[in-house]
DNA sequence: CTGAAAGCGCTTACAG
DNA sequence: CTGAAAGCGCTTACAG
């Protein structure tokens, strides 16, 4: 292996010179510069990040602790982390934040792995992410969030998301309305609840707690949810989803059950993961403006590395309707249409 | 920040001998062994990774090149990386090898940030791969393989996979068979059609120029090629898709011409992704052993690390067969069936 | 502008 | 069994 020390050899000049060069900030003779670049070239030289990293204090690289990624949302934001981190020369150190992931992830900031975490499922209970703000490490939330807490957080805003599906479903004649959701206590889906019900009341409506169900995060969630939903006697004539893939369940419910959509019952979902645009689902659905979020993300922790006292904020990134074939109209306001038909499962 | 010699400090000893301690290996007496536990306790030590690389040159981290993250497969081979790499204590770096990752990981390794590579995509033109390899550094290639190249390789038999795909649909009567694939060069899809070619001429069958059809490997690609299959006249009566997002394109795309499956059309994918199972699709396919591949991907990565001069080996792990409603019967030779009705498009 | 030197925080021979 | 010391490969004051 070459080391700085080599290249000193081959240029004839100082070790410390060569690292000079390298740095790029500090002034060298131009023909110094030339002998060194040369003397570069010729070993072959690769700068060695352990120990440069022991130095510095910067290991140029960041964690992501991911979640679910059997929910393909996470890749997507996995994708746009990536793409980020590569622009800003910073290397990926991934975990899974299911298992002892989030853990490890946190001890290798003080291991000196990486300069800092970002988090895309916080949960309120999660010790590991309690332990590293406690210790000002720097850590930033990206789609998941946590109120009251001192940390940059960026989302989408899914309150407003939320409520742009209640204006657009009331908009469109929509009386009867039902709500398929994950746990509580997530703030993504708890804060699209949210709007969702505002958007509601703004509209006179109001979403009967029988048309509310709520399981975990998985196709199967939304295929059993809806399959309750449709098997009542008043069933809702609009659905929303406070995901794609507990969307994409409940389609798929519906068509096993023979009810079809949008004829029958509208669907909408959240996230516009590139499944949703798919035949077999084409659904309506919120897109969150993800390469941004994880720009920003990525970012915000960045500059918290180089300055750990500044002020952390929270980011809400808007979100927009996509409409699809999953409901059968415009968004309100842009051209009036009927109510649909309501339910005949 | 806290080191070794603070911990020294505290226990009153040397800081080699907290050192030892750490490492678990040396002699240490029971006494001063038990006063460096405490210190460590009431200091919360934890080893700088950093100067410990510097040291020992193991960074404790593994590179992994994911492509393509927009295929499920990927996340779900992620996924098991992730795991795998947890339960070995070894950190995982991620890059895409899109754009400028695989260049950036193989750098990676000089620069002493990973201990060796794990690339998932491997293509015959991919310089960096090139690179690494006549650099002896440790690299082993999952689920794409290459020929001919000295190198730790594991994938599931596809060829075998695609054979048991042509008895199957053989098995039920299909005579007129076609093919969805993606473009030359990809061991993965290569060596499935191969497979599935061969099975066919086993079985008396071959498969009609016209009846092949190529794209990329997304969706609409699927999508695309099945339009131009079921707008022949003569379609065929089954499709072996070579990797399952093919085949949801091509189930969409039946859907979309009133085309039903399988009544209309058979139809066979491989992978066997988690959606694979979703009512939408409910694709008969074939389960490649992703978990076992991962772990023995990881396995042969470190041992090469340990040991740069073990001969390489390529494994082939086993695939089979999962049948479901895209296809209406079980498989050849368990139960016979008579042939399904041709199609109707 | 450049070199000699210190030091980042460890591990591991080398003595004793 | 334990300590003193060397050294992994850099960066960056400190002199000159």
């Amino acid at each position: 292996m070459v080391t700085s020390r080599d290249v000193a050899r081959v240029a004839g000049v100082s070790q410390a010179t060569v690292s000079r060069v390298l740095s790029g900030g500090a002034k060298v003779r131009p023909g110094t510069r030339d002998r060194v670049l040369r003397a570069l070239e010729t070993t072959g030289y690769v700068p060695n990040q352990a120990a440069r990293a022991m130095r510095t204090r910067r290991t140029g690289s960041v964690g992501v602790v991911v979640g679910r990624i059997t929910n393909p949302f996470y890749p997507e934001l996995l994708t746009a982390l990536s793409r980020k981190l590569g622009a800003v020369e910073q290397r990926m150190v991934l975990w899974d934040s299911e298992g002892p992931g989030a853990q490890t992830a946190v001890d290798a900031i003080r291991q000196r792995v990486v300069d800092g975490l970002v988090f895309t499922t916080a949960t309120a209970d999660l010790p590991p992410l309690a332990q590293a703000l406690a210790s000002g490490s720097p850590v930033v939330l990206v789609n998941r969030t946590l109120a009251g807490i001192s940390c940059d957080q960026v989302t989408s805003d899914n309150d407003a998301g939320g409520r742009l599906v209640a204006a657009y479903l009331a908009g469109h004649g929509h009386r009867r309305l039902g709500l398929l959701s994950g746990p509580r206590g997530i703030s993504t889906t708890d804060e699209r609840e949210t709007g969702y019900r505002a958007g509601l009341r703004e509209a006179g409506l109001s979403l009967p707690a029988e048309l509310v169900v709520r399981g975990e995060f998985h196709h199967n969630d939304g295929y059993e949810g809806m399959r309750r939903l449709l098997d009542r006697d008043d069933p809702p004539s609009a659905v929303f989803c406070t995901n794609d893939l507990i969307a994409f369940g409940a389609r798929d419910a519906a068509r096993a059950l023979g009810v079809r959509v949008p004829q029958d019952v509208w669907l909408v979902g959240y996230d516009d993961i590139p499944m949703a645009s798919w035949e077999a689902f084409d659904l309506t659905t919120v897109r969150q403006p993800i390469a941004a979020m994880a720009d920003l993300a990525v970012d915000l922790l960045l500059a918290r590395v180089e300055d750990r006292e500044r002020p952390p904020h929270t980011h809400r990134l808007p979100a927009e309707l996509v409409v699809r074939g999953s409901t059968a109209g415009v968004p309100a306001g842009a051209q009036s249409s009927g109510p649909p038909r309501s339910s005949g499962a």
